[in-house]
This record gives C-alpha cells, sequence and structure tokens, in this order.
DNA sequence: GGAGTAGTTAGGCAAATGCTTAACCAAACG
DNA sequence: CGTTTGGTTAAGCATTTGCCTAACTACTCC
C-alpha cells in the first residue's frame, strides 16, 4: 500500500528495463506467479523479486501472497499516468501544428 | 542518423530522469538550443550534453548545428512508438476484461 | 584579430544498478 | 514428520550512470 504517487521518472525508470518490461507486459495478460514470471528470464530468483520490487515501488503492479506463492498483478492505472502524459505531449504538439498552419495559412491569403 | 530502432527500454530509460523529462516537456513547444534546454537545470553544461547524448541515442530528439548553436527538437514518433505499446497493453488488458464480463453474462444466464 | 560565447571532449569519482551466492523461512505434499 | 517447492533476505561484486572539472574547438561580434 503506497502512501504516495512515485514520480514518472521513477515508472518510465521501471520500465527501461527489458527483464521488467517483460514482465509487465505478461502481466498484462492476467496475475501470474513469482515463478511464472521468472520462467522466461535466464536469471536466479533474487534478481527477479529485486525486479519485482521495482516493478512495486513504481506502483506498475502489486502483489499479494496467497500461502507459499506470490501473485503479481498489473496496475493499470500507472500505465494510465504515462498515457496521460503521452497525450499532454502530444495535445502540445499539435497546438504547434494548429498554429503553424494558422500562420500557413495567414501566408497563403495575405498572397492571394 | 540512426540506423537502428533503439529498443523500447532504452527509450522508456531516456524518460528515466528527471532533467531529461523536463527536456523532452520543454522541446514538445518547439526547437530549442542547448543553452536553453541547460538554463534551468542546475548542473554543468556537459552533463547537459550528456543527458541530451541519451536522449539522441533513443530516439527521442535530433539536434543540428546552426553556426556555434546547436538546436534539438523533439522526435514525436518515438513518443507513438510508447503510445503504440502503451496502447498494446490497454488492448490486452480490456481483451480481458471482455472475457470476464462474457464469463459473467454466462453466470447471469444460467442462474436465470 | 582578439575577446566573448556556445558547445565539445576527456578523464575522474561516487552512487546506483543489476546481477550473484548462501542461508533462511514458510507452505504444501506424501 | 521429513522432503520438496516457492519465495525471502543479506551480503557482495562488476558495471553503469550521472554528475564533476579542465582543456579545447568553433563561431560571433566589435
Amino acid at each position: 500500500m503506497l502512501n504516495q504517487t512515485p514520480p514518472l521518472d521513477r515508472v518510465f525508470h521501471a520500465l527501461a528495463d527489458p527483464s521488467r518490461l517483460a514482465m509487465v507486459e505478461r502481466l498484462g495478460q492476467g496475475p501470474a506467479p513469482v515463478s511464472e514470471l521468472a520462467q522466461p528470464l535466464s536469471m536466479s530468483l533474487p534478481a527477479v523479486l529485486q525486479h519485482l520490487g521495482v516493478l512495486e515501488a513504481a506502483g506498475l503492479i502489486r502483489s499479494h501472497k496467497q500461502g507459499r506463492v506470490r501473485i503479481c498483478a498489473l496496475e493499470i492505472q500507472t500505465l494510465g499516468r504515462l498515457d496521460a502524459w503521452l497525450a499532454a505531449q502530444k495535445s502540445e504538439w499539435e497546438r504547434r501544428l494548429d498554429r503553424l498552419g494558422d500562420y500557413l495559412d495567414a501566408i497563403a491569403r495575405s498572397d492571394a
């Protein structure tokens, strides 16, 4: 249970490792136990756990214990934060294109 | 001029630093010289240049020299790659919700 | 042409990162 | 209950990262 929202750069950082990216993609298809997430990766289990810790700290996943099995699940709203950030950049970019369009229109009009 | 597309994790990594994130956001509003990008950051110019190198290697920006001034500009299509990745995760997630919805419908029907 | 300005390169350092092994804990199973 | 399985913790190491300073190059301006 996180008390605060991790900064965006920490979310990007969590996705900045191929193994962590792969695990997030797998979890997009549904919750999975640690051992399943670890299976395709050629690394030790403590290394996998460390990666999962990074993802959890970034708010990208959450996990709970079921007996001796730890189930991990994606936190989709954190991906939504990335989406929102991208949308903000896109709208800023489109505003620029609009202004450029207006400028080109004004030039065409003053030429006609 | 990059010969190959940087892997997604390298793009995420490039955004995983607050200073680099801030510079990308600034460039969303239009091209800017290095000195302007450096101004709000409290760090040495070589450090700024190193960060810009990371962004350029990740395909997020491109730059060119105008006399002694280096102008940097955003590569919006690389942000589009992130968008596409997020969209893929979202559609996977929504497919899961649809399947859950179907399952719940089937239960409601067999109860009626 | 000299001084100032904008950037570039090289080398170095401390901290962070991404692994490892070893030892341990806890649940499940026969 | 003993063994197996799934995970956890701690410590350590090599590499990477994110800075720095110093020295340099190149352009602009007077």
